[in-house]
RNA sequence: GGACCGGUAGUUCAGUUGGUUAGAAUACCGGCCUGUCACGCCGGGGGUCGCGGGUUCGAGUCCCGUCCGGUCCGCCA
């Protein structure tokens, strides 16, 4: 029907006869000449129709918002005056004289144009009127964009793109699992995949090479701002390549994705333990576009007689940190600090206390702080030393365990380096590498990544000192984003039986769970390793997106519903019987 | 499971110390208008103040409960 897109229209096109097919943007009615502003997917265009146009000119009058139209007209030139620099296809106009109505539309619930903030659940109730609006409209292009990128990327690299089951078992990521009873199964559940992990290392062992996948995956879990319960992974594994092969493989299908969509060059990814991440950020994922950062000062607070302090200090797994704010003095009012007292409790911090430093060579009356007459003089001199204090400066203080202390100041130096806008680069990509093989937590070892991750070591050291081995682990964050994570796996069944015992995991459980994978492993699996990215998080990134709703078509609520299909919804009893299920809800009817 | 914010016209919001008939803008309907571009002007219709209970002579407003939406912690890689 249509020759060319609205939004494709420009000063070139000035006296080609065009058909436009599109939704009625906005209709200004002046009596004797009617504007419409036309629009699809590529954007708006104004049509002028004056009533040479005859019976069109009637059809003009009676359209209405979101009135599908079919026009036909010729292109002409904005005189000076009228050019309109907002738009565009500003320059030019279609004069029209065939206008169609291919379809009227009741007075739509919001208004789409782009002036309006309408609330997300009206929003999301009407997604097909929501996805109209070129804003949301483009951050979809753009994912479409990159997904084929992505496949082009990764074919050129010779990896195949396989499917994997939907519906499978338990997968041992550690969320809760989507399950789906069986019909044919009396009383047995499918689970949904959380990740394709186990189907892509068997994939390695059947000698598939190089996989990837565009992958939906499943995690009944609690939702965040960047987080679904049905979200898609760039699934990737390879075989025979260690963990710098992996890494310049992905991190050139990223540099790509940015360069041709952003116009970015993000350079070479510098790398950075895991230990000094935590050190240094608080984080495992630190935002390098920020230039702050924690100073231990644990050994300078060991003689201070003030539980806040004393306390951590001595104690092995406390941690007693500053961060320093350049300027802080005049950067934050009383109230502002308040407030960031406030939020560090969020992360369990009992207190935020504080230094400012007045006249940093008067360590008698230039330091202004509630806690500075808990500390000698000598003290004082160290901690202003140890930061690299300045007159002006702000510094603030962590003390208690290392994970409060971690997240809490770790998450301060994000929230400063928001408020404040400290950012010194606008994209700040990273690796973070050795991470460590377990995490100690009230129940024992639990694995960091995930159980099927490689040591950096032998099967004998590891069992010997299993706190203190590193995996060979890796994660590429951007601006304090997780964009993916990855592993050398196991293939070797002593390691991954060694590996499974640290975890508590028995034999019977073992055999239960993965037993197919331990079969697999005995069969001349190569040595293997991959990594996945989380696709939604990548366009939130590339389109300045502050949540993943924005970028995914039909998302759900952050009670995991669908406002538009209603789902989850009621089935009828005789499904249930089929799949031998009966309510307890139900019974109470 | 927990903390916090919000829910008033189709939509976005205002609504004072609890007070009489709940407002504005926009959208919608009718009329006028040949250069607007979120057109303008005149007129009109439109409300279970999320829901339930309580306090009160009187509740959009105060209290309790509950549902929905959102941000975060826990959870989740």
């Amino acid at each position: 029907m249509r020759t060319i897109y609205c939004g494709e229209l420009r000063k070139e096109h000035v006296d080609q006869e065009v058909t436009l097919c599109g939704w009625v943007d906005s209709r200004r009615d002046h009596g004797g000449v009617i504007f419409i502003d036309l629009r699809d997917r590529d954007g708006i265009a104004q049509v002028v129709i004056d009533p040479d146009a005859g019976e069109h000119f009637a059809t003009a009058d009676k359209v209405r918002a979101e009135y599908v139209l079919k026009i036909t007209g010729k292109v002409r030139a904005r005189d000076a005056g009228l050019v309109n620099s907002n738009m565009a296809t500003g320059e030019i106009e279609v004069y029209g004289y065939q206008v169609e109505i291919l379809n009227a539309s009741a007075p739509v619930p919001f208004q789409l144009d782009g002036y309006t903030n309408v609330g997300e659940d009206v929003r999301l109730k009407y997604r097909y009127l929501d996805l109209r609006r070129p804003e949301i409209a483009r951050n979809l292009r753009l994912r479409s964009k990159v997904t084929t990128d992505i496949r082009n990327y990764l074919d050129d690299e010779g990896f195949l793109d396989i499917e994997t089951p939907i519906l499978t078992r338990a997968t041992p990521e550690g969320a809760r699992d989507y399950l789906v009873p069986s019909r044919t199964h009396e009383g047995k559940f499918f689970a949904l995949p959380q990740s394709p992990q186990l189907f892509k290392q068997l994939l390695m062992v059947s000698g598939m090479d190089r996989y990837y996948q565009i992958a939906k995956c499943f995690r009944d879990e609690d939702l965040r701002a960047d987080r679904q319960p049905e979200f898609t992974q760039i699934d990737i594994e390879t075989s025979f390549l260690d963990e710098e092969q992996i890494m310049s493989i992905t991190e050139g299908m990223i540099k790509g994705l940015f360069n041709k969509h952003l116009n970015v060059e993000l350079g070479d990814f510098p790398r950075m333990p895991f230990a000094e991440a935590m050190d240094k950020y608080g984080s495992d994922k630190p935002d390098l576009r920020i230039p702050l950062e924690l100073v231990e000062i644990k050994d300078i607070m060991a003689n201070v007689d003030f539980k806040v302090f004393s306390g951590p200090a001595n104690d092995p797994k406390g941690r007693v940190t500053a961060l320093k704010l350049p300027k802080g003095n005049s950067l934050l009012t009383r109230k502002q600090i308040d407030d960031y007292t406030k939020f560090v409790s969020i992360y369990g911090a009992r207190g935020l206390a504080y230094i400012k430093v007045n006249d940093v060579d008067d360590l008698e009356g230039g330091l202004q702080s509630p806690i500075v007459k808990f500390l000698d003089l000598d003290t004082r001199k160290a901690i202003l030393e140890r930061v690299g204090a300045e007159t002006g400066d702000m510094i603030f203080f962590g003390s208690d365990s290392a994970k409060v202390v971690s997240e809490a100041l770790g998450a301060l130096r994000c929230k400063l380096g928001e408020d404040l806008n400290l950012y010194t680069c606008q994209w700040a990509p990273m690796w973070v590498v050795d991470f460590p093989m377990f995490e100690e937590t009230d129940h024992g070892l639990t694995a960091l990544h995930h159980p099927f991750t490689a040591p950096a070591c032998s099967p004998e050291e590891l069992m010997a000192s299993p706190e203190t081995a590193l995996s060979r682990a890796y994660d590429m964050v951007l601006n304090g984003c997780e964009l993916g994570g990855g592993s050398i796996r196991i293939h070797d069944q002593t390691m991954q039986a060694a590996v499974f015992k640290l975890l508590g995991i028995s034999d019977e459980e073992q055999r239960e769970k993965f037993g197919f994978l331990l079969d697999a492993l005995q069969y001349g699996a190569p040595p293997h390793g991959g990594l996945a990215f989380g696709l939604d998080r990548i366009i939130m990134l590339m389109t300045d997106s502050s949540s993943i709703r924005d970028v995914i078509a039909f998302p759900k609520t952050q009670t995991a519903a669908c406002v538009m299909t209603d789902a989850p919804g009621a089935v009828d009893s005789d499904q249930l019987k089929e799949l031998s299920i009966r309510l307890r809800l139900a019974e109470s009817e």
